[in-house]
RNA sequence: GGCGCAGUAGCCAAGUGGUAAGGCGUGGGUCUGCAACACCCUGAUUCACCGGUUCAAAUCCGGUCUGCGCCUCCA
């Protein structure tokens, strides 16, 4: 399996720190408000490349923050006149309920900054105690960031260019410009805890570098988020969780492209943003999921209602030959593989090798959901009603354990119907055998006008929602 | 100014040296009472442009143009 490492930037074979596990940090929201897309395209991208990874059988321990104090909260909730804290357990429960619409796995572990302090200030006193780190009279800990001498290795930044930058902020009581905020004093109304240096909170970065030590240990196979994190955040995280524990560490740093809307750069503060909530009003937040995946992670990738719109097709063509696949198996007859059923299985197997080769090479999505279509086909072809059960089972497990990682869910939420509008169903029968079809169309269209499309296919009448 | 990414059919999108996957859409056909589903056929003599290397280039090298991102909170 090879993963495309920002810190050498190329593809590397992948080897855990330890065999047969791996640690997975991702970052995650800061939870002021609903997640927009733009959040979403990590959730679901590492999602798939934990499922792959499980799949591959690997003990998988995922731990995904929600940062839950941050200046952005304290703002809303003074707008709102309520606590942080009523802010961010109503923006993590929400972004909980997206995840799940988006069939986003539960992390193992979903840590709160609020939760961590203790922690934060552990690792700052040990920088303080290296001389990574110093406090102003304010009571400020600043990083001093001159003293890793291995920073910028990630976002392959020149220190004195950076430097020489216009763009950082002057403070006056840092040691240098470069310098990054580790605790900071509390102002007045704000959330604060207890510190040795003053009472305040922590800087943003400190967070994640002490919740992927708590979770996963100092030395972490992979690290990922948006690619805009690269610096200053990641870079931070480095300088941080090095120079406090001695030693690398993440092994992998892996980093999803931006989503765009019209081409322009989507972000909270250009306002052009849709949530997740918005497009769940018009679409399954499946449909966003799998839109998501039929590009490359680390490509950009543009969002459209057009766009949205054939993914919905795309989906859609994969659901109905899954769903078609299981009404087949469930009514074929018993009986031992023929020999004709093992050659197709064996052009069957072709494709799931396919999707496996496309996963290997730094998680190319776009490739396995090409095989997952090649299957698709092959299956709409190939299935047929007096094949045997086992035969059927077999494609529908190949199909099902390509979607199972992709987090595609292909059977149906709703079984069953009520009583009335099955025996419109049955009464639009009796009337087509009679050639009524005027009455038989005009109950098609009543259910149509309910949310209900009919279809009369080879094995019988067939429905769904819309 | 520094660092980096991208330009492949109407649209989306794989493909990093061996002669252009896949999806959506379009048009035609099969099936069907019709519709839908499904299936078959339909698509780039060509991969932004110019030059170079090579037996061979969308893929490598140099240059040009265009779009975009990071360098500041941001997924």
């Amino acid at each position: 399996m090879k993963i495309y490492n920002t810190l050498s930037r190329t593809k590397e074979e992948f080897v855990p720190v330890q065999e047969g596990k791996v640690s997975m940090y991702v970052c995650g929201p800061t939870v002021y408000n609903l997640i927009h897309i733009g959040n979403a395209r990590p959730m679901i991208i590492f999602d798939t490349v934990r499922r792959y990874m499980e799949y591959k059988g690997y003990d998988v321990n995922y731990v995904s923050n929600f940062t839950d104090v941050d200046d952005k909260i304290i703002a809303k909730a003074i707008a709102e006149g309520v606590s942080a804290s009523e802010i961010s357990e109503k923006y993590i429960a929400e972004c909980k309920k997206d995840m799940e619409g988006m069939n986003v796995k539960p992390a193992t572990t979903h840590p709160l900054a609020t939760q961590e302090i203790d922690g934060m200030i552990k690792m700052i006193r040990t920088l303080i105690d290296k001389g990574y780190a110093y406090v102003v009279e304010d009571g400020t800990v600043y990083y001093r960031t001159r003293k890793f001498t291995e920073y910028g290795k990630l976002s392959k930044k020149n220190i004195d260019d950076l430097e020489a930058g216009k763009r950082i902020a002057v403070e006056e009581q840092k040691e240098d410009a470069l310098d990054f905020v580790l605790w900071k004093p509390k102002k007045e109304g704000e959330p604060y805890w207890e510190s040795p240096w003053c009472q305040g909170r922590p800087g943003w970065h400190i967070e994640c570098s002490v919740m992927a030590k708590k979770y996963l240990g100092d030395e972490i196979d992979i690290h990922a988020g948006g690619e805009d994190l690269i610096f200053p955040h990641h870079e931070n995280e480095i300088a941080q969780s090095e120079a406090a524990n001695g030693k690398p560490f993440a092994k992998y740093w892996m980093h999803n492209g931006f989503l765009n809307i019209d081409n322009r750069k989507m972000s909270k503060s250009l306002g052009n943003f849709f949530t997740v909530r918005d497009i769940s009003e018009k679409y399954d937040l499946q449909v966003l999921r799998f839109f998501m995946l039929s590009a490359h992670y680390r490509s950009p990738l543009n969002f459209s209602a057009d766009l949205m719109e054939a993914s919905r097709h795309g989906l859609e063509r994969i659901v109905t030959a899954a769903e078609r696949l299981r009404e087949l198996t469930a009514s074929a007859a018993e009986g031992q593989i023929t020999e004709q059923e093992r050659t197709l299985l064996e052009e069957a197997e072709g494709f799931v090798k396919k999707f496996e080769a496309a996963m290997e090479d730094d998680f190319n999505t776009a490739d396995g959901v090409a095989a997952i279509f090649e299957l698709v086909k092959f299956i709409n072809s190939n299935g047929k009603a007096e094949q045997t059960k086992a035969f059927l089972a077999e494609l529908e497990k190949r199909l099902a354990l390509m979607c199972d990682i992709m987090g595609i869910i292909t059977e149906k939420k709703e079984r069953g119907l009520d009583k009335e509008i099955e025996a419109l169903i049955a009464e639009r029968q009796a009337a087509r055998k009679e050639k009524n079809f005027a009455r038989a169309d005009e109950i098609r269209d009543q259910l149509l006008a309910q949310g209900i499309v009919l279809e009369d296919t080879r094995e019988g009448v067939k429905w769904k929602r819309v």
